[in-house]
DNA sequence: CGGTATCCCAGGCGATACTG
DNA sequence: CAGTATCGCCTGGGATACCG
């Protein structure tokens, strides 16, 4: 049968996109302020830093997020969401909408907020 | 350091839904009407009885779809979806918004559609 | 600091075959 | 028809170590 990568669905790119829930804590923490590396790294919990690495240039192909590097020493590299990126909130708003209606109080997104870096239940 | 699966991020309870390829395709496909397995499997490009089964499953747990068996020979089964995965189609709206902009033009979702088929480009 | 390289394992998913 | 069982590949991603 004829249906291959090519017509199988429109989602399909939107899902390679958003449907990984790293992308998705990317875009989500650059909301409101450019990352650089390190920071981005320790909001996600000790994402170890290939994996972090793999995703971040995923989306800088796709066009999501803008990789700056500032030649001083230290090495600095700053991330930040491009327009296309930031059209993806939306997308990420209606997601907590439905999880704060059906899984968990809207609470916000708390363990990932700079602000209340990691609230330990412990 | 503490920052295990609990205070992740919120993001994920929503993201192991519909952060999935398969299942955002399931529920957009029985947007409009119940399906049987054949039929959801059919649309879905051949996608293997397995995967199907178990993305099913996972969705029925979630409450997102429910199952419903009619006791017939040959048997049959409908998948249709549930209140709360109703209420996902407008995140899968955003996304074909999104994907429609920047991705492909917005020729719907052709290639899933029962009506399009599978409109082969070859 | 911001990565890359290597190793390695668990899970996703396709193919195929079989069953109630 | 609607699955389950088995096999086997490939990717995702953690751990660790090293580099410019």
């Amino acid at each position: 049968m004829k249906c291959e990568k090519v017509t199988k669905c429109r989602l399909e790119s939107v899902v390679d996109i958003i449907g990984s829930k790293w992308n998705l804590m990317i875009i989500w923490h650059l909301r409101t302020s450019t990352l650089r590396f390190s920071e981005l790294q320790n909001r996600m919990c000790g994402i170890n830093s290939k994996t972090i690495t793999k995703h971040l240039r995923d989306l800088e192909n796709e066009a999501i997020i803008s990789r700056t590097v500032y030649p001083e020493v230290p090495p600095r590299v700053e991330y930040a969401l491009t327009e296309q990126g930031k059209e993806i909130l939306p997308i990420i708003d209606e997601m907590l909408i439905w999880g704060g209606k059906f899984r968990h109080p809207p609470d916000g997104i708390a363990g990932c907020e700079p602000e209340g870096v990691i609230a330990t239940t412990e």
